[in-house]
DNA sequence: TTGCAGTCAATATC
DNA sequence: GATATTGACTGCAA
């Protein structure tokens, strides 16, 4: 019967507690076959060192996060390769030793990638995977992943960007060795990490590595390492080339993927990446501001108008509610961390990033404060119609310059932002030809595809929507003070729940939450207001859309 | 089919 | 040269 219960309504991770996890991590052993002797021991002696080693392994990264360092306990070699055929017991504590150790045990050798196998000694077994996990470590991760305590994303990812930083080691060294993702894939990471609780268990991963790594004493010299080493290869290829006279390719380690075939093809292959012109993002963001999910048609008539193909409309829709709902994830938490330590620890990451890093965007992700009345909404109740209501809020962000990443720019527009605020600030955004913007900038492929697009887009009725943020302006955080109470949910407030202790630490956005918004009352109260409205608009929607419990 | 999470990789910026 | 941004793609779930 429990199991019936458990496979049909399974509650979500970061509701359930230590001993409801504990199924959840059975099933994720077993999944990943290391229970698969099918002899489970559901109960019985065994259950209790089962149960044991499985909290036990919450510590070693929690700790690592932490800051630990403390218990470098610096188990044997690394080869408590499960794979074997193990009690999950035994499997878990390998795992935990794993984390635990000093252990590297991820390295990479992308392709051409210089890596060298650096630290051969971790890698016992199996040759590594695609990926930069070497052998069983990469069962580990997953494993380590699924058992995995609530991670405090902002903080790893804070204190990963110190140390790279501190060190002067690049993001593209650290995500292709440490983590086995590219470049840009690391820069986002680390300027957006999301909750960990909002992430799946493939998000997660890149957490858990960057935990192990931060736990690794050595990782800093085995970092430095590798980049000697590449540097070493590439210092190499290139000697080697120029004294060949051969037109070297791109040191992007020679990649062949042409390998056999003709070089050329490669460069066919290349689409041509599409680059929207200011205009059409502006006329896309207006489209989305009045509907966050267009139909098909109207998506259709979006590309037609402004002449872009559909699949670009749709791809930029997706990409923008996505974007937008990370921004707010963010927010979020530097709110939190702000109110608690004033700025404390690590001015560059926070301060820094939160001013210039996604200037427009990040405004965007003002917007997606706004969005907070729903966006709260939105982020609990997953995607969704949530969101739709944030939506409204939307207003185009001023895009650009710094400036807009500051707090005030208010009432005050900037030149192009002008334009949009015009749109904020000018209530009811729909009468006002929308597009003022368009012609200021010259020549814009589409004729005047921001209008196009407001026209295009359906949402007449609740131009309100448009209108929906007053004079609000104050993009970024604007939900904080108001909203932060009901967003927050996600972020810390379960988690502070749960594990307050350790989370708190972890975390460190204790319960300061409502403390830190004092800072910018002003701001805040007018924020409030503006939730208000744009509670009521979303209410609104709700009612003639779709059904959605709002919680504000 | 639609939306989303995660990523990649080309570009843009710094 | 390193980092940030962003259009596109893949895989998965509802």
């Amino acid at each position: 019967g429990s199991v019936s219960d458990m496979l049909s309504r399974p509650k979500p991770w970061s509701k359930l507690t230590q001993k409801g996890r504990e199924p959840f991590i059975r099933m994720q052993l077993w999944l990943n076959g290391e229970l698969g002797q099918g002899v489970l021991p559901v109960q019985g002696q065994q259950q209790g060192p089962v149960l044991h080693s499985v909290t036990s392994l919450q510590d070693p990264l929690q700790q690592g996060c932490v800051s630990s360092e403390s218990t470098p306990k610096t188990s044997a070699s690394c080869s408590p390769a499960p794979e074997s055929p193990m009690s999950s017991s035994e499997s878990v504590k390998s795992l935990t030793e794993l984390v635990q150790q000093p252990c590297p045990p991820i390295e990479t050798s992308k392709d051409g990638k210089p890596p060298e196998p650096s630290d051969p000694p971790a890698s016992d077994s199996q040759p590594a995977t695609p990926l930069p996990l070497s052998g069983h470590s990469a069962l580990s991760i997953q494993e380590l992943v699924a058992m995995s305590p609530e991670l405090d994303t902002y903080g790893i990812t804070k204190r990963v960007k110190e140390v790279l930083t501190d060190n002067n080691l690049g993001q593209r060294l650290f995500g292709e060795t440490i983590l086995g993702l590219t470049q840009g894939s690391v820069s986002d990471l680390l300027a957006r990490p999301k909750p960990w609780h909002k992430l799946s268990l493939k998000g997660r991963e890149p957490f858990v590595r960057m935990q192990l790594w931060l736990n690794d004493p050595n990782n800093v010299e085995k970092l430095m390492d590798m980049k000697r080493m590449e540097k070493k290869a590439y210092m190499k290829r290139r000697h080697s080339s120029v004294s060949d006279s051969q037109p070297c390719e791109p040191p992007s380690v020679g990649i062949d993927y042409s390998q056999g075939a003709s070089p050329q093809p490669q460069h066919q292959l290349k689409k041509p990446r599409v680059v929207l012109a200011p205009e059409e993002k502006e006329a896309l963001k207006r489209a989305y501001q009045q509907k966050p999910y267009p139909s098909p048609k109207t998506i259709e008539e979006l590309a037609t108008q402004l002449n872009l193909k559909t699949s670009t409309v749709i791809n930029w829709f997706h990409n923008y509610r996505s974007r937008i709902r990370r921004e707010l994830f963010i927010e979020e938490i530097q709110a939190g961390s702000q109110g608690q330590a004033g700025a404390s620890d690590s001015p560059s990451a926070r301060s820094g990033r939160a001013a210039p890093s996604s200037e427009g965007d990040s405004c965007d992700g003002v917007e997606a404060s706004e969005e907070s009345g729903g966006p709260a909404a939105a982020a609990k109740s997953q995607g969704g119609p949530a969101e739709t209501a944030a939506a409204p809020e939307e207003r185009e962000e001023a895009p650009r310059p710094a400036e807009k990443a500051e707090p005030p720019p208010s009432g005050t527009p900037v030149p192009d932002a002008a334009a949009a605020a015009a749109d904020e600030g000018r209530p009811r955004a729909p009468p006002p030809p929308p597009p003022p913007e368009g012609p200021a900038d010259g020549p814009g492929p589409v004729p005047n595809p921001a209008a196009a697009a407001a026209a295009a887009a359906p949402a007449a009725g609740e131009d309100a929507a448009t209108s929906a943020a007053p004079p609000g302006e104050g993009p970024c955080r604007a939900r904080d003070g108001a909203d932060r109470s009901s967003a927050l949910p996600s972020t810390s407030a379960p988690a502070a729940v749960r594990r307050p202790s350790s989370l708190q630490s972890l975390f460190g956005l204790p319960e300061a939450v409502g403390a830190r918004d004092s800072r910018d009352n002003p701001l805040r109260k007018k924020k409030a207001a503006n939730l208000n409205s744009i509670i009521h608009r979303l209410e609104k929607a709700a009612s003639r859309e779709e059904p959605i419990e709002w919680e504000f």
